[in-house]
DNA sequence: GGGCCCGCAGGG
DNA sequence: CCCTGCGGGCCC
């Protein structure tokens, strides 16, 4: 069997050595490690499970799966499939991969599968220590990103091994010899675990959001819906991609699962099925409107008795006018008058306008003939034409509205082969009594074009005021177990940066145990070149030297680390599914807080920046030389006094060097925020060419007044006051608590 | 088949 | 956040 290697720090292949693409790479579910799928196919078949993959490595024979063989068949199947599907391109094909394998379809039907249950998944899947699969214990963390309990870390290193058990990166002897437990992945660990426990005990009552994409396929699925009834379950995935106010047809270019859009006659098997494929939302209203908008369809179900069918025309019944105190739904006695007004106005909008308004027809209609005989079916598009009020049946007034159909399919009950054709209107005889009477003036937007024979727009189609229901957008509350609303204040308690004292973002664990986020950590070094050198004087050649990069925090050396620093991907995910969380639980007024935290933060690490410019009296250039690399201390990056500022007496010691030659440096690496990786706070933004060299002049714009570059030392660390761009997050869905 | 219940979605 | 609402299951 070939090696089985996984991807380097660098997030290159170590089989084949290229670097593969997001959709190219899997993570194992135990170590996050990156693998190649590519370089994998012959243990993927072996080693797959629903609940995730696992590398070769962690894929231990012994270790208990949950996973049962006919699942896993299934997986196998589905990937077949995908590799056998040559109307697919190999992008398409990664993508689908990646989507099974990380269980983003079908075999997760569980809609609720959010906020908590993230952590939960963390805590069954990614989270253990390779060693003992169990949640690690007094957890380390290699540079590499990899977590393992103290006793089996100290145990491999027993043995002698010094490279990561999961990536085989080396570990640095210091860590060998003195691992440091990971303070905040403790807290993670019991943030989690407390976040199970309180998951399975309280009861449902909070409202959290769940995605398009993670609602079941049909909407009689959970156990929750089965014990309370299909009425009462959440609704199932919408499969059109058109807006909630999309008006008119459902096109096939709206239909990605079918590639045919809603066809006249289509039939499902209740009104929750039905509003799944978009032809009519609302579950229970029958006019699906708003008032100051249009109404884009509506349901005959009966409901009231004033409507009168007569298939290519009918009149309908407005809403309300019910007293529908003590939790009722429906009422089908009238207590008082209609009003043109809510659902009832949007109805009285697409008359005036001449909107296409869709028509579905359920089979409790028991008075019309056009009615089917099960379910409810989408039978195509009608105009309403006049709309009044009238006393209605049981003598409270009503708004009525005559439909009159308008598509260019036939309708489910003619035997015609083609749609229909502009009809003269109805004489409606209770329009001697009616009041409030509204008819369309000027031409209808949905009309009928006699040159090409079709119903179509003839003027544009109202823009949408929403969102398109597409994967990973659309997404609806759903009622979740209440969690403690002190989780955002235990984030920010545990999990600050120690440099920018936020929620991390990209949490990076250095060999001496600190966490930072990634962009804070390489903002605090930017610019800052790893020199290794040889100084020849005269015929002696000194030894190489490099520079000495401080931990922020504790001033231990991180140089090493800061040339390959690795995410620590589960401290990652948990901040992240305990941030969800908490933002779902807490509510929006937190997300602005926090939105307006980062801005301010990012604000004033640009002001203190330009303070520091010219407090030092001189407009220092973006790069400040110093040899003996003084990093500051965490709480003083971004509000450097001046005096600490490592700065001019220095560079004039450093400048009094013997400059060295060119051909002396042997190796450098600058320190550069990778923009592609970086965390959505994107605090500092580092020009990626921030290299500074001996006999480079200063890369940045501005000139470094009273110091010449040129005589700057070759062993120098460029301390870059980087470009600064600010980035704030984008605004989250609002969230309502119920 | 009618009464009752209540989750859910969406408008405002 | 409150109100509305041409559902759907269950019980009688």
């Amino acid at each position: 069997m070939a090696q089985q290697l996984p991807c380097d720090g660098d997030g290159n292949c170590m089989v084949c050595k290229s670097k593969p693409t997001t959709e190219e790479i899997i993570n194992c579910k135990t170590c996050i490690t990156p693998w190649h799928l590519t370089c994998l196919s012959g243990t993927l078949d072996a080693s797959s499970s629903p609940d995730g993959w696992e590398c070769p490595d962690c894929d231990n024979p012994i270790a208990p799966t949950n996973s049962s063989s006919n699942v896993r068949s299934d997986l196998i199947a589905s990937i077949r499939a995908i590799e056998n599907d040559s109307s697919l391109t190999d992008h398409d094909k990664a993508i689908k991969r990646q989507h099974l394998l990380s269980g983003q379809v079908a075999h997760d039907s569980n809609p609720q599968s959010s906020g908590h249950n993230h952590i939960l998944e963390l805590l069954d899947q990614g989270f253990n220590c390779s060693f003992c699969m169990q949640l690690p214990e007094r957890p380390v963390t290699t540079p590499c990103g990899h977590n393992f309990c103290l006793k089996c870390f100290q145990k491999w290193i027993g043995q002698g091994k010094r490279t990561c058990a999961n990536c085989r990166h080396p570990i640095p002897s210091k860590m060998a010899s003195n691992p440091r437990i990971n303070s905040s992945l403790v807290v993670a660990i019991r943030m989690a675990k407390m976040s199970k426990d309180v998951g399975s005990k309280v009861q449902p009552k909070v409202c959290q959001f769940i995605h398009n994409q993670d609602r079941p396929n049909q909407a009689y699925t959970t156990e929750r819906a089965i014990k309370s009834g299909k009425a009462n379950a959440c609704s199932g995935k919408i499969f059109v991609t058109v807006p909630p106010d999309h008006f008119g047809p459902i096109l096939a270019e709206n239909d990605p699962e079918r590639k045919q859009g809603v066809l006249v006659g289509e039939t499902w098997v209740d009104r929750l099925e039905c509003r799944q494929w978009g032809a009519h939302l609302p579950h229970v209203a029958g006019i699906s409107g708003q008032s100051e908008y249009g109404a884009q369809s509506v349901a005959l179900s009966g409901g009231y008795e004033d409507d009168e069918d007569h298939g290519e025309w009918f009149l309908y019944t407005g809403s309300g006018g019910r007293d529908l105190s003590g939790n009722k739904r429906t009422n089908k006695t009238q207590s008082f008058d209609q009003k043109f007004e809510k659902q009832n106005e949007s109805l009285r909008v697409s008359c005036r306008k001449g909107y296409p308004v869709r028509v579905v027809r359920s089979h409790k209609e028991k008075r019309s003939s056009y009615a089917p005989e099960k379910g409810v079916r989408y039978d195509g598009i009608y105009r309403i034409e006049k709309c009044w009020r009238k006393p209605g049946i049981q003598g409270f007034k009503v708004c009525r509205y005559l439909f009159v159909r308008c598509d260019n399919d036939p309708a489910p009950w003619t035997s015609d082969d083609h749609g229909d054709h502009p009809r003269p209107l109805p004489d409606i005889e209770e329009l001697k009594i009616a009041t409030d009477i509204t008819e369309r003036k000027g031409t209808p937007c949905w009309d009928y074009d006699s040159q090409g024979g079709i119903w179509k727009w003839s003027k544009p189609p109202p823009e949408s005021r929403k969102q398109a229901v597409v994967d990973g957008k659309g997404t609806k509350k759903v009622r979740h177990p209440k969690q403690t609303k002190t989780i955002r204040e235990r984030l920010l308690k545990e999990f600050s940066c120690l440099i920018c004292r936020k929620i991390m973002v990209m949490p990076l664990t250095t060999p001496c145990a600190h966490n930072f986020c990634k962009s804070c950590l390489e903002g605090a070094f930017a610019g800052q070149t790893f020199v290794r050198q040889r100084i020849c004087e005269g015929r002696r050649t000194l030894r190489a030297q490099k520079n000495i990069m401080k931990c922020p925090s504790c001033s231990a050396d991180i140089s090493d680390f800061l040339q390959y620093p690795q995410v620590n991907r589960e401290l990652m995910h948990v901040i992240d599914s305990l941030q969800r969380q908490s933002k779902e639980i807490d509510g929006d007024e937190e997300n602005v807080d926090l939105d307006e935290e980062t801005v301010d933060a990012e604000e004033k690490t640009i002001l203190s920046a330009e303070k520091n410019d010219a407090t030092d009296g001189v407009i220092k250039d973006k790069e400040v030389c110093n040899t003996d690399a003084e990093i500051p201390k965490c709480d003083e990056i971004g509000k450097q006094s001046p005096t600490n500022t490592p700065s001019k007496p220095q560079t004039q010691k450093n400048n009094k060097r013997k400059k060295p030659d060119n051909d002396d440096i042997i190796s450098e690496v600058t320190i550069h925020t990778d923009n592609t990786q970086n965390c959505k706070r994107g605090a500092i933004d580092v020009p990626e060419a921030t290299v500074c060299t001996n006999l480079q002049a200063s890369p940045v714009g501005r000139k470094l007044k009273g110091s010449d570059p040129q005589k700057n030392d070759a062993d120098k660390i460029c301390l870059s006051n980087p470009a600064v761009g600010v980035q704030t997050r984008g605004k989250k869905k609002k969230l309502v608590e119920g």
